[in-house]
DNA sequence: CTTTTATAGTAACAAAGGTTACATATTTAC
DNA sequence: GTAAATATGTAACCTTTGTTACTATAAAAG
């Protein structure tokens, strides 16, 4: 554990404060699909991430979602942090991508440590400088691109957190995912697959990406 | 100056903390409609606002703007702080929607106050929280609601950050904050006017929040 | 006072996205 | 093997949003 701890995040942290995580923190094998997170949900203990992909979403009053973005290895969630240090419930959905492995830290350390190291301040402080970029982005997506940009953005993000251009998905899951109909995403995916950006196959989709 | 700090952020620092902010910060009167940051401006002071309110809008590529939120007074620009405390580039843009009071910080010292004063820390904790809740809800607004909603919202802030009811605005400045055609704006407002929600006036429209 | 500019109203049309409906193929459950 | 469930393709149509064009009026500049 504490090797791995080193591998990921020894360029960060003081080996004082690796030993620290390494003692108080709990490793954790999530597989593909689990919901780490659901919206309204106190969080008690903060993930850092060692590897793997978590997708983050938000839901509206209707129950209608919309992906802000993938967090991949070395990253944690910002707003998870947001939520423990505020003692306040968690805005968003978490979902693993793909197989995780993380480590869980509890939010009376984190606290501690603000104080304590300086490395780990540094990490909070640019966790929430990254996150606030990924959600930027998020609205520059949303407000400015239309829905066949999107997808195809969508496809790219997703087959770089997975590290294969092929891609097990559903049209549905993909509508799901950008808060449209699965009309939509067929025609568009379609359109896609004329201009020879993708190839389309059941449950899975190869992204050519030139 | 002191006093006017005392009266706005008494109730967050200690006393030590407030004549800090006193001595090195820079009490600034800035009016409506100046530009406080633009997209790319290294950022080498932190503004803490004292009254009035400010724009924060986002740009694309093509110059296309879009508004994410109205700070007002006790908050500070999280955006700015990201910036200063990663030393990068803003990645928007503020525009004094009032005549406004701030007192700049320099970066040095929030830096150092981080470490010194435990109510400084939770001040910025607590501001990346709230930004980042702000850019949530901003994303809500973008996806889940249609034009004539968001419209509608838009109309509700201004009023409330200008604190009445009549907001002095063109349908061209309000397309473009919302990133639409000025004949897209001036359809809805007249829609909106029959349903008695506005009444609609050459440079002012009235809200009428029932 | 007259010209120019800014603001707003509105019609007509185009484009993008959303909905309904139905067909077909593949997989899963029994 | 057969029935049911899942996944995809596609046409037809509707709604929302965006565009172009033209009008009228108020304000600012000369």
């Amino acid at each position: 554990m504490l090797e791995e701890l080193q591998q990921h995040y020894g360029y960060l942290f003081e080996d004082e404060l690796l030993q620290e995580i390494n003692n108080v923190g709990t490793f954790k094998d999530i597989p593909e699909g689990f919901k780490l997170i659901e919206i309204g949900d106190y969080i008690k203990s903060m993930p850092l991430l060692v590897s793997g992909a978590i997708k983050i979403l938000r839901e509206d009053d209707d129950g209608d979602e919309l992906i802000l973005y993938f967090i991949e290895q070395g990253d944690t969630c910002a707003m998870t942090l947001s939520c423990c240090l505020g003692n306040s419930k968690s805005e968003i959905r978490a979902i693993a991508e793909t197989d995780t492995k993380l480590i869980m830290v509890p939010v009376s350390k984190m606290e501690e440590w603000l104080g304590k190291y300086k490395t780990w301040q540094q990490f909070v402080l640019q966790s929430y400088h990254n996150r606030m970029s990924e959600l930027l982005e998020a609205i520059d997506t949303i407000a400015f691109l239309k829905m066949d940009e999107r997808l195809f953005k969508y496809l790219k993000d997703k087959a770089m957190v997975n590290h294969s251009e092929v891609i097990h998905v559903t049209h549905q899951e993909i509508a799901r995912d950008l808060h449209t109909s699965r009309v939509v995403i067929s025609r568009l995916l379609k359109t896609l697959e004329i201009n020879k950006k993708i190839e389309l196959h059941r449950n899975n989709i190869k992204v050519i990406d030139l």
